[in-house]
Formats: C-alpha cells, sequence, structure tokens
DNA sequence: CTGAAAGCGCTTACAG
DNA sequence: CTGAAAGCGCTTACAG
C-alpha cells in the first residue's frame, strides 16, 4: 500500500544526471551548471520529489532537530513555546515538544536524557533543572560547564546554589515595586497570597515581598509598615478566598500582593464575602495578565508578562550555544507593571 | 569536539558478537539465546550505547514521527496538545507540532504538504482543514477517500459541503440547552454575543443560538420569545462590554449567550456600567469554563470543556487509521454545563 | 542460535 | 562542471 516515494536516484535518472548532481542542485553546495541546476529543480518539481531527511540526517549527522523541555501545568507555555518555535524555524529548525512532570531531579535526569540521546541538535528546558544538565556555550562567563556532553542544553531558568531561581520568567523584582508603590500611597499593613513552595516564580515573589516590606518597615520615614504574613501556598484561586479569612479585621485598609491573578481574583471575591469593598478596604495585586483581568469587577492590577518574548531569547540563546557563539545579549524586559481598579484610582498612583 | 557516539558496531566488537545479534538483542526480534541477549545489552548499557533513529528509520521506513497542527491563537490549545501526545507517547511516537495561521486554503495546502513531506507516519491536525486534505481509514464509512496519499491525515474539525464544521469541540449543542432551560426559567428576550466569523466554533454556536431561539419563538406555549440579534464578532472582551450598549433598555431581564468567558466577562462589565444587576437585570452564559470565571463576581455560567479527553480522542482516530484499523468508538460527551450566578440562583434552575 | 552481506537514501571528497 | 564510489548506522532476509 504504501507506494514507494520519488528518491533522488529517480531524479537523476529523468534528468539524465547523476545523483550528486541532484544532490548539488538540490542543496546549492557544489558547483553546478545553471541549467543543469534548472533541469533537475523542474524533474524533481515535476514527480514530487521530497528529500528523505532521515537519510541526508544520517548522512550530514545533523538531525535539524530540537528539544524543548516543558512542564504539564501552566496555559501560558504555550506562548512559551510559540516564541522558542518562532525562532526555532526562522534559523531552519523542527521542534519537538516534551512534557515532564515530577521533582526537580527527575526533570533534570529528563533533560539529560534527551541530550543523551543524540537525536538532537540542542536541547531547552521552560521549566526549571539543576546545573548539572547543563552545557555552558563557549562565551558563558557566568557558569561552569557541567554536562560534558556534546549537545547544548539551555535553559530558561536554573538553580543556584541555594535552590533559588534565576531566570527572566522568575525575576519578581516587580513585586518591590508594588510594595513600594503603595507604601508610598499610603499602605501600611501588607499580606501576600503565595503560589506553592514548589514552584520557583511562587518562592521568588514571596522571597521578595518579605524582603521589599522588611526593608519598608526598616525605613525610618515608615516604621509602621508590617507583614502581616504568608497565606496561601497553591495556585487555587479558592484557597486565596478562604485565606482572605485570615486578616485581622482590624488590618483595613490592607494590601496584599498575590501570586497571580487567580489568587488575586480569590483574594476579592474572599474580601467581597466579609463584606470588605475593593479598593476601599482592601487592595491586591496579581501576576501575568490574565485577559479576563481587564474585565473584572474590579479590574485587576496585575503584571504583563511578554512570553513569547521570553520564548524567543531563551531559544536564541540555545541557538547560540550551538553554533559556538557567545550568549546574545538579554533582550528588553518581560515584564510589565499595569495599573488597574484593584488598588484604587488611577490618580492615586504613579502610572 | 563532536565525539563520535558509541554505535551498534562498537556493541558489537566489546561483546564479541555480530552487529545482527546486537540488533536482535535490542529490538528482541530475531531468535537469540538468553545469555547472548544479556551480554550485549549489558556492554550496551555501559559504553552509553543509544540507537542512531535516524538510520534505524531509514531502514525500517518507519519514522516515528507524527506531526501535529495547531493554530495560533487559542490557549487552549495547549491542553488538546496534552491529550494527543499523552496517547501518542504510550503507543511509541513522537509528536511535532506545527503552528499553522491563515485562510481555510492555506491551512489546508501546509497539512497535504506535511504529509507528503513523507516525513511522518501520521498528520493530525487541530484546526479545521478542507476534507480534501483528509484520508479516510478503510473503514471510514462516513467520508469518501480525498487525500490518495499514503501518510494518513485526520482532523479533529473538518468543514462540511456548506462550511460548517464537524468535530466534538465545534460541536454547540449546549447553547440549545441554555436557551431552553433559560426559556423555561421565564427569560424572553435572547441576545447573543458572538465570536470572530472565521472561527468554526463561534460560528457553530451562533447558528445554534439562532436555531434554538427560532424554535422556542415557534413554539405555542412560548409565542413572546424574542431574538435582539446578534452582537460583537470578536474574541475580544471589550467589545463585548461595549455590545451590550446595542442592548436596548427595555428589554430587560435579557438572557446573553456569549460565544465564550472572555466575552460573558465583558458582557457582565458592560451591564455594570449602564447600571444592571448581575443576574436580576442581565443573565449571561460563557463557554471554555476558564479558572478565573468561578471567581468573578458574579461566577460565570459557562461550558467545561474536556481539552484533553478531545485530545486523546483525535489521536487514538489517528492511530486507528495508521494501523488500518476501524475508527474508534466515540469517548464520552466532551462538554458539560456548569450553571453559577451568572444565571440566578442555583434552585431557580435545573442542575 | 549467530554471522556475512546487502541496502535504506542521501552527501561528499575525489577524479576527471 | 559532472560522475563513480564510499559510507553514515541501522535492520533483515538468508546461510550456516
Amino acid at each position: 500500500m504504501p507506494q514507494p516515494l520519488p528518491t533522488s536516484r529517480d531524479v537523476a535518472r529523468l534528468a539524465g544526471v547523476s545523483q550528486a548532481t541532484v544532490s548539488y542542485a538540490l542543496t546549492g553546495r557544489g558547483t553546478i551548471a545553471a541549467a543543469t541546476r534548472e533541469r533537475v529543480l523542474e524533474v524533481a518539481e515535476s514527480i514530487g520529489y521530497r528529500p528523505n531527511l532521515a537519510a541526508r540526517s544520517m548522512r550530514t549527522r545533523r538531525s535539524g532537530r530540537l528539544a524543548v523541555i516543558t512542564g504539564v501545568t501552566l496555559d501560558n507555555q504555550l506562548r512559551l513555546l510559540a516564541g522558542a518555535s518562532e525562532v526555532a524555524e526562522a534559523a531552519g529548525y523542527v521542534m519537538e515538544t516534551h512534557t515532564v512532570d515530577g521533582t526537580v531531579d527527575e526533570r533534570t535526569a529528563r533533560v539529560r536524557d534527551l541530550a543523551a540521546s543524540g537525536q538532537y541538535e540542542g536541547v531547552l528546558t521552560l521549566v526549571p533543572v539543576l546545573p548539572e544538565a547543563l552545557t555552558s556555550g563557549p562565551s558563558d562567563r557566568d557558569g561552569e560547564p557541567a554536562n560534558d556532553g556534546t549537545t547544548p542544553v539551555v535553559a530558561e531558568a536554573t538553580f543556584d546554589e541555594q535552590m533559588r531561581t534565576l531566570g527572566d520568567l522568575a525575576d519578581a523584582s516587580t513585586v518591590e515595586v508594588f510594595v513600594e508603590t503603595l507604601v508610598a500611597a499610603g499602605y501600611r499593613r501588607f499580606a501576600h497570597v503565595a503560589g506553592p513552595e514548589q514552584y520557583a516564580s511562587a518562592r521568588a515573589r514571596r522571597d521578595v515581598f518579605l524582603s521589599a516590606v522588611a526593608r519598608a518597615a526598616a525605613d525610618p520615614a515608615t516604621p509602621d509598615v508590617v507583614s502581616l504574613g504568608v497565606l496561601g501556598g497553591s495556585w487555587s484561586g479558592d484557597d486565596a478566598r478562604r485565606a482572605v479569612a485570615e486578616i485581622p479585621a482590624d488590618a483595613l485598609p490592607v494590601a496584599v500582593i498575590a501570586a497571580n491573578d487567580h489568587l488575586a481574583a480569590g483574594v476579592v471575591r474572599g474580601a467581597a464575602e466579609r463584606g470588605w469593598s475593593v479598593p476601599a478596604d482592601l487592595v491586591v495585586t496579581g501576576w501575568d495578565n490574565v485577559e479576563i483581568g481587564a474585565l473584572m469587577i474590579p479590574s485587576l492590577t496585575t503584571v504583563d508578562v511578554d512570553f513569547p518574548e521570553a520564548g524567543r531569547a531563551a531559544m536564541r540563546r540555545l541557538l547560540a550555544a550551538i553554533r559556538g557563539e557567545p550568549r546574545p545579549p538579554a533582550g528588553g524586559p518581560i515584564h510589565r507593571l499595569v495599573w488597574r481598579e484593584s488598588t484604587g484610582p488611577a490618580d492615586a498612583l504613579p502610572t
């Protein structure tokens, strides 16, 4: 049933040339007369010839394929993948996606395994892994080479020695801006509704929250700033809703930094259930700029994350590593604060 | 720098056997003594031998790879892909994702091209294409073979002769349940906030809305049921918010069927801007069951869509086509109505 | 139960 | 500028 596909030998026979000439005509590599080249291309086209990529790959030892490791949970990963795929395709690579689950060690093992498989010219992981799985490019000054293999492995995010996460997406420094801005606007009591401990981004946001509030409290100008603590600990908006019950009633007005928009939506709902008004009694910030957040009542103050750009940047780093080029310069910032109704009227806050 | 990976010849030499024996030991195909097999496996393991898949593929003429075509827009696609990938991996295939954009004709051409490339054992498209791009399996009674190629092509959704979409995800029949239930609850004036014309799912929801309202109006028991028309026409929640302005003020109470949750959120906000209360003055339904919809005030009545199952089902159909098996039986329903606050108190509506 | 040999479809020095 | 030949790493009849 599977009728044989035409091969370069067929093209050669029909065009009255050798297989080598067909190869030269198609790849544009050797030297070849324009007329010959044209005739070969015509014949190839006419019989619907498509080079067998497996054969080509075996001969050239280049698979033209990249592996991208993604996690199971976040919807945002698709936008990351779209950005990465855009850059990979433009560079002539096909991207294969592998989904991993499990602990850091398991993810790290999976990444090493894919790199060792020899099937790929490079591996990009969008989920954090231990540094030992990564190769460092020739000009990558800031990390010691850990993977001695031959396949470059690059990560969007990695763990440093204290198991903190480094990477664009895990950068939580905008939480500091939230806190400072709200302190300047007069808020004194702060709470954080955190995401799960095992998420690097969740830990980063929590840590920045705690240090920013501590710094404000240490500031002689605002000695009355106080942290009401870290609540929650999952990505469930319903948990966030329940967490509002733990905020003391006499703490109003209170400012809540939620680890993402779903949690922020839960906080709004939890506040309503206690008869609190947002933003009059409680202000809240989210993260991710989910589309619906702009339409909620009140609309959510949040952090817009340029996922496609993060994906593109990560893929650019992988391509550079494959080509032995220096690590490309960082692109623009991928985080942007979006102030909306959930933190009060715009004129009460800086833009 | 790229130090050569060990080959089956290396394993053979080290184990003191022939290359053929190594192949038999690894694939478990020929007949081989248990002791020999074990020794070969040990050697292979010890030198970290991994078969070169390109070479194997060239010899067996089986690539072990499937192409999945996905669109650029919907976040939900990731969940579809996850389901499809689960089934593909379990069957021993690697899945490669290709993103397409453009018109139906362009998408159709792209799918045909991928099928003709000979790189894949099968192609699954999650975006609608014309039937001419599809192959029909040997036992696929309900469609004539259009693609004469050798690579099976299966679609999650396809267009019929009237360019209507057929497929699980495009099934909009639950819109009918929304309308009928709201008519039974006493609502008489209905509006639809539609998605973009070029989306099959948007067209299907609009069509079912129109026919369901027409049917209710034709029912002697409810002759006063009336359609206020189709508003909107994009996936932008902000457009939906503005569309509320087109609803006549004297139409209250009104029931709005929105094509998805983002649009429904826009409708809620648009209603608030006109001083209308949801659900007292206006009830609204969405689609997709986005996580945040359960936390909004009011929470959104919606349709939960089992995207992973839709992906699994589509991949099962592709695998059956590849194996020449009959089309697998349909799984359970992938749509489930979720009644929430945006259509009024639960006790006023059936569950 | 095991090995020698052919061949999958390409590309690439090397001659001419 | 073009062709003959080798070889990428596997698998698979076919002998033995």
